[in-house]
DNA sequence: CAGTGAGCGAGCTTCCGCTTGACTT
């Protein structure tokens, strides 16, 4: 049989005998390699990732499923929690594919990857393919001849209890994220999310932040001296003979360093805390006194390799040495993995294969000597408790590595594979030893006190590795693993004279933010998100606005301690910090067959023995006061800040003012919360309205610019009299043409002039004004809308009168408006059916129902039957009083819950 | 967060995890 289709892999190794096999992979470039491997009667085709999913949005409901009302979740949660797949419209194509390959093979290997989400990949593929030839499962941990070879020779059956598992955790996801989300759209604001790892993620960045604003900072002082090691017989003069030592303790009694204060700024035990004026006269009074060693501790010193790289400490290292984001590490690795240079990089294995292990050793040993080579191959074992090592660690691909010079790659790709080439060769070196070494110094003040001081040393005698690979660091004031202190030699009882002592001030400071690097780490450490997602988790986080980017430290937003304090009091184990552990292990107990995961699920969702489950939970919204959770106290102060629909903004006692977007909240202090009331003044003073004498200032308000006169303050014993005749401001919007920045005292007047009266008609006056929907001319109780915001002073009754002439040009008027299309009669009720365009964009009716066109259907294909089928649902939601007005309540209760 | 005057087809937003391109910036 020629091969039907060029994309599919066949093997090399000439005509096959037997039957055609047909092997399906997850990626396309791992298809490619394997198909290498394998015989001329396999072919080797990719399933891309996951075929089948829950429906995501309501156009891929299938219709059958429309009206049901669990449709929107895709899960029927009142039937076992069965689940609802739809093929996944981009792999609609791949799915075909496979389905014509399948039809040429009498045998069908699944080879997806060894962990749950691939035996769930492998099993959608049995169930959409259907194969009526024999199945099997076919799994390898890493991609060389021999390892391919071998599992083809041992295939087993599907873990149909993993893929039970699998499918837990993905109703349990979508049960979390599309019925929390809503809450938030109903109570903080709306195209908000929530979900198990992405809400976790944004708590440990408000936590962080939520600390550094509780935190106070301790001053404390500290000396160092200057020391000078005596002179030796025998010194080649390429030794040091000064160091730098610092105090330690004052008789007996130990100083206080950063690391014993708390987050309060405390002082913890009974430490002497030396402030700057006592500091400054201890140094005075060990200037010039002499010093002698106390003692010497040494001690041998080794430092291992570090392992070679997973996904995320790929993503930390690419981010401390190359300044990469998770999102740009990734799509190198990616073009990097596609092209042959990397083995894959979405992994949590540190593992490496044993012809991995073999070039990585030979070599280092050809770019360093032998020596560097331990004699038996470093094996590293995972520490990630969760760990599915379906793949191998992220190494260069192949039998043996191409150095970076010999890759031929520029730029990115280049540094990226530089990185990984080093770190692989680096994993199979010698450790580095050498010897570390600690001093005390002891001398006595001119007032007697004994003081003591403390000096460190590294030597390495062996780099080992280090010569290959050193990692880089996330705190700038930390020792890189291959910086040596030497210490001159000294012996105890050697005598050293100060030629310096200073005294040095230093507070302490908050825990640091976290970066995308560090919250990935974090997360890992918490076994939260998976090698594929920790990149998008980020993506996440940062499009949802929870979290802005200050340089590389991620900063949360007001949004963020909203939605996190909405969670935290009414979905508290669901933001727990285990409970993506707890679910794991569950998984686990259902995946060994210990466990039914639709009690496990009911108990979830319906709760159980009083405790409320999910559904519950998110029914009542009565429950939760909206803007509770949207404010917070600003500390030591009666200010509020509040989250609204436009924005954080400050309250104290109803006065308001915006927080600037960029402004840290733990930068948000009592004196910069006070500053930002007084600036508040963007109100610009235009003049003084010459008639009036009330001052009038332009705004920017709720509705956008406008100005506003400042009315004389009322006097505070006012009569009734006066305060019936006490009139309110004349306002009005600024016209499109005008901006706050330049509008003009003249503008302005003509602008509080509105509305104008244009005279009468039909014995009721006529005015022009600007409203809600813009520039319109009045006459009692009708209205028409006018064309531009200049004829509201240039109309003339003349033409007003015309316009009340003719009918509303919206409104029952839009039914003489021509249709876009029309479609012909509706079978079903006989009706004609148009296309219109509408508020909402275009839509179809019959005259009495409209529905709305979806994403997928245009204006110029649409056919009747479809009409007929939009048409037809919206009859059924209208009927069962699901659609329509009805609806509209949600809209208030919300304005209401959040006033 | 200023508060003015209609009457109109709503429908959608959202999760996590597995994969690439096809898109736009």
């Amino acid at each position: 049989m020629p091969a039907k289709n060029g994309a599919a892999k066949r093997g090399q190794d000439g005509p096959g005998t037997g039957g055609i096999r047909l092997v399906i992979v997850e990626s396309p470039a791992k298809a490619k390699t394997i198909a290498g491997y394998l015989g001329a009667n396999y072919v080797v085709e990719s399933s891309i990732g996951h075929i089948r999913d829950l429906p995501s949005r309501a156009a891929d409901i299938p219709p059958k499923y429309k009206g049901e009302p669990w449709a929107k979740l895709g899960v029927d949660v009142d039937h076992d929690f069965e689940p609802l797949y739809v093929i996944n419209a981009d792999k609609k194509q791949q799915v075909a594919k496979l389905k014509k390959l399948l039809q040429d093979a009498d045998e069908l290997f699944l080879a997806t990857d060894e962990d749950r989400e691939g035996e769930a990949i492998a099993w959608h593929l049995r169930e959409v393919l259907r194969p009526k030839v024999p199945v099997r499962r076919m799994v390898f941990h890493e991609i060389t001849r021999d390892a391919i070879r071998a599992a083809v020779q041992a295939p087993r059956d599907l873990n149909l209890r993993l893929v039970d598992a699998q499918e837990t955790r993905r109703i349990l996801d979508r049960l979390y994220g599309y019925e929390v989300s809503p809450v938030l759209w109903k109570k903080v604001m709306p195209k908000l999310s929530a979900g198990r790892v992405q809400s976790v993620a944004t708590r440990l960045v408000v936590e962080r932040e939520r600390e550094r604003i509780a935190f106070v900072s301790a001053g404390y002082w500290d000396i160092l001296g200057q020391f000078i090691a005596p002179a030796r017989d025998g010194d080649k003069g390429d030794e040091p003979r000064d160091f730098q030592a610092r105090l330690v303790s004052v008789d007996g009694k130990r100083i206080a360093q950063g690391r014993d204060f708390t987050a309060q700024g405390v002082l913890r035990g009974d430490l002497r805390h030396l402030d700057e004026e006592s500091a400054r006269g201890l140094a005075d009074r060990l200037t010039g006194r002499p010093f002698a060693v106390t003692s010497i501790e040494r001690k041998p010193y080794t430092r291992k390799p570090y392992p070679p790289f997973r996904t995320t400490t790929l993503q930390q290292e690419a981010s401390r040495k190359l300044g990469f984001s998770a999102k740009h590490t990734m799509s190198v690795a990616q073009k990097l993995y596609e092209n042959g240079f990397i083995t894959y990089m979405r992994t949590d294995s540190i593992t490496l294969s044993e012809t991995a292990i073999a070039a990585a050793r030979s070599q280092a040993a050809a770019l360093y000597g032998s020596e560097y080579i331990p004699a038996k191959p470093r094996v590293y074992q995972t520490k990630v408790k969760n760990a599915q090592e379906a793949h191998e660690a992220i190494r260069p691909a192949g039998e043996t590595f191409r150095t970076p010079g010999e890759t031929g790659l520029s730029s990115d790709q280049f540094r990226l594979y530089e990185l990984i080439w080093k770190r692989t060769i680096a994993s199979q070196m010698k450790d580095a030893t050498g010897q570390s070494v600690s001093v005390r110094i002891t001398g006595t003040s001119t007032a007697g006190e004994q003081a003591e001081f403390g000096a460190s040393g590294k030597v390495i005698n062996f780099y080992g590795f280090l010569k290959a690979y050193v990692e880089g660091l996330d705190d700038p004031d930390a020792d890189r693993d291959d910086r040596e202190r030497r210490l001159p030699k000294l012996e105890e009882d050697d005598p050293v004279t100060a030629s310096a002592v200073n005294a040095e001030g230093h507070s302490t400071r908050p825990p640091a933010r976290y970066t995308e690097a560090s919250l990935v780490k974090e997360l890992e450490e918490r076994e939260i998100g998976r090698p594929s997602t920790y990149a998008s988790i980020m993506g996440t986080i940062l499009d949802r606005g929870y979290v802005f980017k200050k340089g590389t430290a991620l900063v949360p937003s007001y949004l963020a301690f909203a939605v996190v304090q909405l969670l935290e009091r009414h979905f508290f184990h669901l933001v727990d910090y285990d409970f993506t552990a707890r679910m794991e292990d569950c998984l686990d107990a259902i995946a060994r067959g210990e466990a039914e995961r639709v009690l496990w699920l009911r108990r979830f969702y319906f709760g159980e023995d009083g405790d409320e489950g999910l559904k519950e939970l998110v029914s009542d919204l009565d429950e939760i006061d909206a803007k509770g959770v949207s404010s917070f106290p600003v500390k030591g102060t009666d200010i509020m800040v509040r989250v609204g629909r436009y924005g954080p903004y400050l309250d104290r006692a109803g006065e308001r003012v915006n927080i600037p977007e960029d402004l840290a909240p733990d930068e948000l202090t009592a004196e910069k919360a006070e500053e930002l009331f007084n600036q508040m003044s963007t109100d610009r003073e235009l003049g003084k309205d010459p008639e009036t004498r009330h001052p009038i200032v332009a705004k920017a308000g709720r509705f956008g610019p406008y100005v506003t006169e400042i009315l004389p303050e009322e006097p505070a014993g006012t009569d009734k009299k006066r305060k019936k005749a006490a009139a309110k401001p004349r306002t009005a919007s600024l016209l499109k043409s005008m901006s706050l920045e330049t509008v003009t005292l003249e503008d302005a007047l003509k602008l509080l002039s509105l509305p104008r009266v244009l005279g009468e008609l039909d014995g009721e006056p006529v005015t022009a004004q600007n409203g809600r929907y813009g520039p319109y001319v009045k006459k009692g109780t009708d209205s028409r809308s006018l064309q531009g915001e200049e004829e509201l002073f240039t109309i003339t009754l003349e033409q007003a009168k015309e316009l009340f002439a003719q009918p509303k040009q919206r409104g029952r008027g839009a039914a003489s408006a021509p249709p876009l299309r029309e479609l012909g009669v509706e079978p079903a009720t006989g009706k004609p059916v148009v296309v219109k365009e509408g508020r909402f964009g275009p839509y179809v009716t019959d005259g009495e129902t409209n529905a709305s066109l979806r994403k997928e259907d245009q204006v110029e294909s649409i056919t009747i039957e479809r009409a007929s089928a939009l048409l037809a649902e919206r009859r059924e939601k209208v009927a069962s009083g699901g659609g329509g007005k009805a609806k509209t309540t949600p809209k208030r209760r919300t304005a209401k819950s959040r006033s």
